[in-house]
DNA sequence: CTTACGGCCTGTACGC
DNA sequence: TGCGTACAGGCCGTAA
């Protein structure tokens, strides 16, 4: 489930069932994730009051109100949430490795069969100093993302354009669908080194790196694999994919213009699948 | 410093 | 039906 919008859209389905609302129990399943959960935490967080529920990345936060004790969920590859409430108790899943209770009765579960995700405490005050949060990229749908950054941030790499997006450092919440999405919007072939894009292409994929996220966010993200949104219902952007997972496809960018339409190709870049139009994107 | 690659895990789809 | 293989939304550590 988990690119910027996926999250964007996880973080508003929990916030009306967090924010404000006193914890009671944080409960681990099991001792690690990705990496070791922080033992101590479930002791020290509970009985306090949640202030925020926030997006960084693809990271999101919860953090108390009265305590410098925080932590963030990451949801890695195959992470999910559910919404339990009075009205709908909690049922246990296999891979439910996470439950956060609050005495209002709501339990929030962390579901994630690979266990690619990751729990881990963070000072309240200064996350945004302590790693992960200190070496990020801006956020691609605030002011400080934009084409003159773009361009500093890429003038020295020669590095594929495509993988460059999707590196956190540069700019946070582009995964794999939405950097394939984004550079098929700006007619731009992933391969590209970063460095050589002009003004002109910088300019246009911010807009569309903007726009595609946008326009997922809206659609209550993505739906792949029939998995769920926190509250139950559908994410339908990927009925709006170009070209992501869509080899030997035609392209419909192509048929636009022309009748002859090529298809859609599949490449792997740095280890992931890559898929765009070899004829519109150049 | 930068970039490329393998590994972490389980589930699912597909070919034989 | 059953088995083996490839691949999946992310990230990190290591090596070149």
């Amino acid at each position: 489930m988990p690119e910027l919008p996926e999250v964007e859209t996880v973080v508003r389905g929990i916030t009306p069932y967090l924010q404000g609302k006193t914890i009671r129990r944080l409960i681990y399943n099991r001792r690690n994730l990705r990496n070791p959960l922080p033992q101590d935490l479930p002791a020290k967080i509970a009985g306090q009051k949640i202030a925020h529920v926030l997006r960084r990345a693809k990271y999101i936060l919860v953090l108390p109100e009265e305590t410098n004790t925080g932590f963030y969920i990451h949801l890695g590859m195959s992470g999910r949430v559910r919404i339990h409430t009075t009205d709908a108790p909690y049922v246990p899943e296999t891979h439910d490795h996470i439950l956060l209770e609050t005495e209002e009765g709501t339990t929030i579960a962390f579901n994630d069969p690979r266990r690619f995700g990751d729990l881990q405490e963070i000072p309240v005050n200064d996350w945004h100093q302590t790693p992960p949060f200190s070496t990020m990229g801006p956020e691609p749908l605030s002011n400080y993302f934009h084409a003159d950054y773009l361009k500093q941030a890429l003038m020295r790499k020669t590095q594929a354009i495509k993988p460059a997006i999707m590196d956190q450092r540069i700019v946070v919440g582009v995964g794999n669908i939405y950097a394939c999405e984004a550079l098929h919007r700006s007619g731009i072939n992933p391969t590209r080194p970063a460095q050589s894009l002009d003004d002109k292409a910088l300019v246009n994929l911010c807009q569309n790196i903007q726009s595609v996220l946008q326009e997922a966010i809206n659609s209550g993200g993505s739906t792949l694999r029939d998995h769920r949104q926190a509250d139950g219902s559908l994410g339908y952007f990927q009925h709006h994919f170009a070209v992501y997972d869509k080899a030997g496809t035609p392209c419909a960018t192509c048929k636009r213009s022309d009748k002859v339409a090529h298809d859609i190709q599949k490449i792997t870049q740095a280890g992931r699948s890559t898929f765009y139009c070899a004829r519109c994107q150049i």
